[in-house]
DNA sequence: TTATTAGCTTGCAAATTGCAAGTTGAAATA
DNA sequence: TATTTCAACTTGCAATTTGCAAGCTAATAA
């Protein structure tokens, strides 16, 4: 989800694969706790974006922590992971620090979605 | 553990309640993938200290971004972690070193636990 | 030498998870 | 317009994991 918007089957057809009553009790509980939270989807009404709040986004720091503890013990990395590590140790503060804004930039209400929010 | 030593009884007698099966069987596990190790208790033969190691010492930068997060979004902290966190904010990166190296210099091996280690 | 402590293991009920199939409403297709 | 497909779930049931209580063994303490 920092990566990018997802969907409800987005998660399900996802490399780490999920039961789906369990996917849907999670995001229930995610948005329960205000992590993440539920938007139009600007091209169906049948789909539903999942996205971070800011709460969520606040987690970022804590992933790109797991993420360096796996880079240093484990050897299974994806290249875009390595990638984005070796931004992180160049300048951890100002990537995180573009990351989070960018991510809060992209919660800016569409018009067409505003009034979805409202009711 | 990052806090003190601990044994098996202090991990069952903790304010966060386990199960004694399920503590043998995490214990078990941490052990397995090499996060924590058993010591030989200094006072008592029918003691055992569970140390972290080096993997395991590595999760702090982890876990301060975690209390980091939760200081942020809950209320419910206790006195010990809030004067630990604003340490952390005034130098996270001299918190982090500090604490490392002191956590490694325990696992320093006393004279009479040498011979267990090797067995 | 008997009692207690520390570190587990075992048995069983309760809760959680995984899998497969079904439901509902929106959108694409015929 | 009718029908099929798709996206987002829900439901039922078996398998796994967890929680609770009791028991077991070796090492100290009394």
């Amino acid at each position: 989800m920092f990566a990018k918007e997802c969907t409800y089957s987005d998660f399900l057809n996802a490399d780490e694969k999920i039961a789906t009553n369990i996917l849907a009790s999670r995001l229930q509980k995610l948005v329960e706790y205000k992590v993440i939270e539920k938007r139009t989807h600007p091209e169906s009404k049948a789909k539903v974006l999942y996205k971070l709040t800011a709460k969520g986004i606040d987690l970022l720091p804590i992933m790109i922590e797991i993420d360096l503890w796996a880079e240093k013990y484990f050897s299974n990395l994806s290249d875009g992971m390595k990638a984005m590590l070796k931004k992180v140790k160049k300048d951890k503060v100002g990537f995180i620090k573009k990351a989070t804004k960018q991510l809060k930039s992209e919660k800016a209400i569409a018009p067409e979605n505003y009034a979805a929010l409202h009711r």
